[in-house]
DNA sequence: AGTTAAACCTGGTTGC
DNA sequence: TGCAACCAGGTTTAAC
């Protein structure tokens, strides 16, 4: 489910709510993509701190209160399908409910039907296993450092259609499936296109294109296609005006033409060939 | 070295 | 209606 703007949504949902709070318990469901990495009842006590993120992964600072067993923080990913939830009255989990985060402000539970997300404990972010999981991701793409030039530059380094390019993450974090379609549609560029064949003026209009997307489902909560909501159980609204993706056979809102759909590294690609050119 | 396929797992939808 | 096939927001790991 979630791109970049429906954890930075989960993000802003828990950052403020769960600040000082302390951790009574942890309680583990069914394995995640990776083990926890420390023992559970070692968090009890800890403080948490402000959250952060970084591409779509999320950071939950833990200081150790006296007893400095285990101090640093979890990794949380939320994968295709997980999303969380910050309950005051928790009720029994349920079958998908496979990590909560007992604390005195309320239980952070993650929900996760495939269990393709994860929870991992590390010292810091810059320590292993955190460090390793963010290293080959590429500059955020609010990041003013990201520049029209460095990002060219970096499409420049790929022979690979511009989608997968965008998937990967190595140019800029954040856009999935469903914003890799949109910006490209936005920008008017052909999925298929090579990446080191794109100009700089077009690299510069795609980056715009990828910040204006992940922004504007930011605005809107996010997207919701079947299972994903804020940590208030609220579901997303970008995807009743997202122009391409999904809607294969459907006319092209801006030239009438069908939107196609074609199979990039085994994940759908929407497009309109008439609005998207190579 | 860069690119792509396979793998992880469950559930909803589609089509015969 | 039953059941198989296909589809789904991600990313690591393995293989060309």
């Amino acid at each position: 489910m979630p791109e970049l703007p429906e954890v930075e949504v989960t993000r802003r949902g828990i950052d403020l709510p769960l600040r000082g709070a302390q951790v009574t318990a942890v309680r583990l469901g069914k394995p995640l993509r990776w083990p926890l990495g420390c023992d559970p009842s070692a968090l009890a006590g800890q403080q948490v701190g402000p959250v952060l993120r970084r591409g779509k992964y999320l950071w939950v600072p833990l200081a150790a209160g006296s007893s400095a067993a285990c101090s640093g923080g979890l990794l949380m990913h939320l994968g295709m399908s997980g999303s969380l939830a910050l309950l005051a009255q928790p009720p029994a989990p349920g079958p998908h409910d496979h990590f909560d985060l007992v604390t005195t402000q309320g239980t952070l539970r993650l929900n996760d039907p495939r269990r393709f997300g994860a929870v991992v404990w590390s010292a810091a972010l810059d320590a292993a296993p955190a460090a390793g999981l963010l290293a080959r991701l590429g500059p955020e793409p609010f990041d003013p450092a990201l520049t029209p030039l460095s990002f060219h530059a970096a499409l420049q380094r790929h022979r690979a259609p511009i989608k997968s390019v965008l998937l990967a993450g190595g140019a800029v974090v954040g856009a999935g499936n469903i914003y890799a379609c949109e910006a490209l549609f936005q920008a008017g560029i052909h999925p298929a296109l090579r990446s080191d064949r794109i100009s700089r003026p077009r690299a510069e209009r795609l980056l715009a294109a990828v910040r204006a997307t992940l922004a504007r489902a930011l605005d809107l909560g996010g997207s919701t296609l079947r299972d994903f909501s804020d940590v208030h159980g609220m579901s997303g609204a970008f995807q009743t005006e997202a122009a391409v993706y999904g809607r294969a056979r459907q006319p092209c809102g801006r030239c009438g033409a069908d939107i196609r759909r074609i199979v990039q590294l085994q994940r759908s690609t929407y497009y309109c060939a008439h609005c998207q050119k190579r």
